[in-house]
RNA sequence: GCGUCGGUGGUGGAGCGGUCAAUCACGACAGACUGUAAAUCUGUUGCCUUCGGGCUACGAAGGUUCAAAUCCUUCCCGGCGCA
């Protein structure tokens, strides 16, 4: 069902331009993936992530499993359609809050390393989710009440969701976990691949849906290169890259994660969301990428400027009557000052979180783009260069 | 006028003889956030500092005490009750 064209790569890279082709329609990549966790994106209407130009939006099982619950979505049509989304669509296979609600619960362990985190993968005080062979044991968020999710059930929940692509459930591993664990966990990962398409093909028996593999390993080059081969063998419609790095390996490990994976299909890097993140990983070959950041960034007052990060609520922004970013197209900047935004964020004002929103999603999603138009005219290292100059100067 | 209750840091409000520069909340000033447990979380928030500590503060002025935001006296201000 989904059909994948490269129509440029980038010499000397692993970058490509390509699209993707979905039931509900064409996605240019590279491309951001908008998350509406919970079939919402939130503090935005579904008109508002048309009307931003998002291509697709991803949802997560876990979530949605538990409320408003599988059944329920199955009988809207899917999540899409659900909340009134009819572009493309992916979910999440729940594999992701294996490591929120379990590993990095209550410990304020970040996905994204710093590299000097200390080991607690032992640490299971206070968490939510147990990991086995079997599948990840889960005690809701909500009510407490217990769940296991396997990679079968993960499979059944999300054709219920009915996304155009789905992920294979796998185990995101903290990034403070050691080696051991990593290729422990690694094998239990490629088996829960394995049970993933045997499942899957078993339920969609006409293809409706495309499943994507997920590649971890950690930070170790050995363990991503063997996830890469071995996971890049199943005959999986795309890819997810997943787990933790530290910044730095953003630009490395992917790169050699991608360098296994066959060319031909589709690679998604999960969970990553910041601009250099998002050059460096394009650069390595990666066609997809969701994240949080943009809308969880937004309604804490972080926005993005083309000159950095700025925080709305600070003082300095009470009376400046501009644009958040002169020239910037988005809703909020056409219509509103700083001094009104610093305003609303200062009033715990819900249209705070809505601008916000607006503007971050606005600025990633016209950065890709803007990567992609790079790509096809073969300016993106020098637009690369010039961004991040201007972006992260100090 | 008499009686009564009260006046604490930017605000509300604890404290009611020592461990009080003074719980806490809010506000303010910053920071973090990368497949959403998150409209969340963290730090700072009298002045000075060689970071050891020093200084000035709990309406005002006196007083008691080794020691007072805490007790006493007077005054000022506010709420309430009675005239």
């Amino acid at each position: 069902m989904l059909k994948f064209t490269i129509q440029k790569k980038l010499e000397g890279t692993l970058a490509r331009a390509g699209e993707i082709e979905t039931k509900n329609g064409v996605i240019k990549t590279p491309a951001f993936v908008v998350v509406g966790t919970k079939a919402t994106v939130k503090a935005l209407t579904s008109e508002q992530i048309r009307s931003l130009g998002a291509q697709v939006v991803l949802a997560n099982t876990y979530h949605l499993y538990l409320q408003p619950g599988a059944d329920i979505v199955e009988k809207a049509g899917g999540f899409g359609p659900f909340m009134d989304w009819h572009g493309p669509t992916m979910t999440d296979s729940g594999g992701f809050q294996a490591f929120s609600l379990g590993a990095a619960f209550g410990n304020n362990v970040s996905k994204v390393a710093t590299g000097d985190e200390v080991s607690n993968v032992s640490a299971t005080a206070g968490q939510l989710a147990k990991v086995t062979d079997e599948g990840v044991m889960f005690k809701s968020h909500l009510d407490g009440s217990k769940h296991l999710f396997t990679p079968e059930s993960s499979m059944e929940a999300q054709w219920k969701l009915g996304a155009d692509m789905i992920f294979a459930f796998d185990e995101c591993t903290s990034p403070s976990a050691p080696y051991e664990y990593q290729k422990k966990s690694l094998a239990r990962t490629y088996e829960w691949a394995k049970r993933s398409l045997e499942r899957h093909e078993a339920l969609d028996t006409e293809k409706q849906q495309s499943l994507f593999g997920v590649v971890q390993g950690g930070r170790f080059q050995e363990l991503r290169e063997e996830a890469a081969r071995t996971i890049g063998a199943l005959p999986f419609d795309g890819f997810g890259i997943g787990g933790s790095f530290t910044k730095d390996d953003i630009g490395t490990a992917v790169g050699w994660v991608n360098a296994l994976l066959p060319e031909d299909k589709p690679r998604h890097l999960l969970g990553i969301g910041e601009p250099l993140d998002l050059f460096n990983a394009v650069e390595a070959g990666c066609d997809l990428f969701d994240c949080i950041a943009p809308t969880r960034m937004a309604r804490h007052g972080t926005l993005h400027t083309a000159d950095g990060r700025i925080n709305i609520r600070n003082a300095k922004f009470v009376d400046q009557f501009v644009p958040l970013e002169e020239g910037c197209t988005c809703y909020t900047c056409t219509h509103h000052t700083r001094a009104y935004l610093a305003h609303l964020y200062r009033g715990d004002e819900m249209a705070a979180a809505t601008l916000g929103s607006i503007h971050n999603l606005h600025f990633i999603l016209r950065l890709v783009e803007k990567i992609r138009e790079s790509l096809l005219d073969e300016t993106f290292m020098e637009y690369k260069k010039s961004f991040i100059e201007r972006y992260y100067k100090k």
